[in-house]
DNA sequence: CGCGGACTTCAACGTGTGTTGAAATTTTTC
DNA sequence: GAAAAATTTCAACACACGTTGAAGTCCGCG
């Protein structure tokens, strides 16, 4: 821990901290010395690098979602390039959802706040309607046209529906709150990334499969 | 407006209050005095009423819990002395969810806000945990035993993430976030209550026997 | 009417907030 | 190595927060 403060520029431990806490408390969760306090460094620093709370809020969710996006655009290219016109419903689920489980499992503490942040904002009516939009949903549609491509008979509605409940079941998952441990008494884990995302892709892709068919 | 306030008593005011800020904006992003300004009452009624504000927060979560249980476990009752033996996990889902889909569809104002309420805490790490277990697990086990009476040769497991994936997608629904309408350009709605849970029904039911079934 | 208890207001408290401008320090540039 | 620029610290600001205790008001019961 010493050593990561004193090799990684303050720049990044603060948005790393703020990651972190902005993921779990929530935007007004937090405060700015709070931030400062784990990022080692003096709260006016933040203002400093980033401006208002709002502006650095949005560069923490920002530092990561290109790469995020990227990762999943080249995920579907991939497979649409591979499978041709074989491409199932599965494929696109599995292409969704892939970059995430690897992320979430190769590094504990790369990506994994990331993602409940990303959560966090996704089920927000606050950060939701602006971020989403403007950072997310150019990536989406691509996703949405391929659900397309698979049910060309399918009315769009029922596809952004679909995507919808995708959407909700990702969100809930990455948000890792500890419940499906509590419930199932111990059974299931929210950090079993792997077990989440290998049945998230067969119950995904079967609901859509069951409105968008005939 | 003014009618609404001369008669309904200002203790109940104070929770129709904080019911809609919490839901929207969240526990921390909710002033007392926002909630008194709202309910056109004095900031120091609510800590008269409710002491401090995390105890106003959790009376407002519990002042529709108890009546929301009571309806989807004898809607869940219900289904089950009619089919017997021939219940299906379309029946289950519906039960599950026909008491929220109705409650949002006949009364705009009341419930509506409280859906998101409930969004709002299950989707949170520091409320999760602790009120959604306390308050909404007991329900839901009947539910998990009522999947199971369906799938009794699927492992355990599968049918608690097939639950999880369910409160996903639902609590996404109740959120109404407005991400779909931006997103389907119009198309959807997030307040088409009536279309979001038609189609949950059998995107569910088709996931939970995709996973559960041989 | 008048007493008692519940309800409501008022004013204020200590505390912590985001943000800022100037000083101090480090790093870069020539 | 001095000058310039970027970074970091320091101290403080004005403001809003949750909470409280005392004062005031309402209302039913005798």
């Amino acid at each position: 821990m010493s050593e990561y403060a004193s090799v990684t520029p303050k720049r990044e431990r603060i948005l790393d901290a703020a990651e972190e806490l902005f993921a779990r408390r929530g935007y007004d969760g937090v405060t700015l010395r709070q931030i400062a306090q784990q990022a080692e460094v003096d709260v006016a620093l933040a203002s400093y690098h980033f401006g208002k709370k709002q502006d650095l809020f949005e560069a923490t969710f920002l530092r990561k979602a290109q790469m995020l996006n990227d990762l999943r655009l080249q995920s579907l290219t991939e497979i649409q390039e591979t499978k041709g016109d074989a491409l199932t419903i599965d494929d696109i689920v599995s292409a969704f959802l892939r970059p995430i489980q690897k992320l979430g499992l190769e590094d504990e503490s790369g990506w994994h706040h990331y993602f409940a942040l990303v959560a966090y904002v996704n089920s927000s009516s606050v950060w939701g309607q602006m971020m989403m939009h403007k950072h997310f949903d150019p990536l989406v549609s691509r996703y949405i046209d391929a659900f397309r491509k698979v049910f060309p008979e399918a009315p769009l509605e029922k596809i952004h529906w679909g995507y919808h409940y995708l959407s909700g079941a990702l969100t809930l998952t990455l948000a890792q709150t500890g419940r499906i441990d509590r419930l199932s008494d111990g059974l299931c884990q929210s950090t079993d990334v792997q077990t989440a995302y290998d049945l998230m892709i067969p119950f995904i892709s079967a609901g859509f499969r069951d409105i968008c068919e005939a």
